[in-house]
DNA sequence: ATCCAGGATGTAT
DNA sequence: ATACATCATGGA
């Protein structure tokens, strides 16, 4: 494999590698030491990381597979291709983390949260594996949901070898279409099986693409993502986050819902539509999805 | 054993 | 629009 490293002085804002990946906005990277979730972020950490990325319009046009990790002040990475415009486009390696935190409003849990993960971003998951994985998420801890992706690809992706090591690639639409519920209920999927299913044959069958989404402003944004089985504003929101680029999103899952009852209460309007609104201004409007973020990692974390 | 996890759906009001 | 029961699974 090609062999590269970024340095971590040339981002704004620097980077934290393993925040950014065991932060429960991707389940798509996996550690091949196997402690993916088991180890606190306390002392950063120099794992490896590695994923499989199928093309992506604009930056890669043949399956690639990247391993990177974070070591020496360098984010030093290992690819069948040239990984570092595929690195900057699905780590947002191009963000200005000081010019986000800037604009984020102070209050004590942000302040508390930005400082205690200072240099996670954002991801940018290729929209499909994001979509299903987010589906996967309903009433799930961050570790299962991840194991779930991870059986979905051993058993349903292609196989690619390199260097004589076998990597799997998240499952197309049409891969996860031609299985049934059954066979999906089989990896521990539960109830989420048929919505699965049934969203994938959505878009293999051509009536619906969540890229569509992308041209549409924020809450269309939204409204059009729940059209797929199984996703409601709250998937939505992590769809738009994590995939597609909408950092004003702020996914209301419990954790946020408790950070609103004990931090925001005024932000609490009822509905997720008006409540979402709120948040979003209290967070400080177009990189709101930022906080959420630091936020959700910080207090699933234990606030420390 | 009982509770809970990055909620969504179908149904009734 | 809002309230409610129901939906699997496994770890604490």
């Amino acid at each position: 494999m090609e062999q590269g490293a970024i340095p971590i002085a040339e981002l704004a804002g620097g980077f934290d590698l393993q925040s950014t990946g065991e932060s429960g906005q991707s389940y798509l990277w996996d550690r091949p030491d196997g402690e993916m979730y088991t180890t606190t972020a306390a002392h950063g950490g120099d794992a490896w990381y590695e994923t499989v990325v199928t093309p992506i319009p604009d930056v890669i046009e043949e399956s690639a597979v990247v391993r990177v990790r974070q070591v020496d002040g360098e984010l030093r990475w290992e690819s069948t291709t040239d990984a570092v415009p595929l690195l900057t486009h699905l780590l947002r390696l191009d963000d200005d983390l000081h010019a986000i935190e800037a604009d984020t409003p102070a209050d004590p849990l942000l302040d508390s949260a930005f400082e205690r993960y200072r240099g996670m971003r954002l991801v940018r998951d290729p929209v499909f594996p994001c979509l299903i994985s987010f589906i996967c998420s309903a009433q799930m801890r961050v570790s299962r949901i991840h194991g779930m992706q991870r059986r979905l690809a051993r058993e349903y992706g292609d196989e690619i070898q390199v260097d004589g090591e076998t990597y799997h690639a998240f499952p197309t639409p049409g891969q996860l279409a031609e299985r049934t519920e059954e066979e999906l209920r089989e990896l521990s999927l539960g109830y989420r099986a048929p919505y699965v299913q049934r969203t994938a044959a959505m878009i293999a069958d051509g009536e619906a693409d969540p890229r569509a989404a992308m041209g549409l402003d924020y809450e269309d944004a939204r409204d059009h993502l729940t059209q797929f089985v199984g996703v409601g504003d709250k998937v939505a929101d992590c769809v738009l986050l994590f995939s597609l680029g909408f950092t004003e999103a702020v996914p209301l899952d419990t954790w946020i819902q408790t950070a609103i009852a004990d931090h925001y209460p005024d932000c609490d309007q009822g509905g997720y539509v008006s409540t979402s609104r709120a948040i979003r201004e209290q967070f400080g409007g177009q990189y709101a999805g930022y906080a959420q973020t630091y936020v959700f990692h910080y207090l699933r974390n234990g606030g420390n």
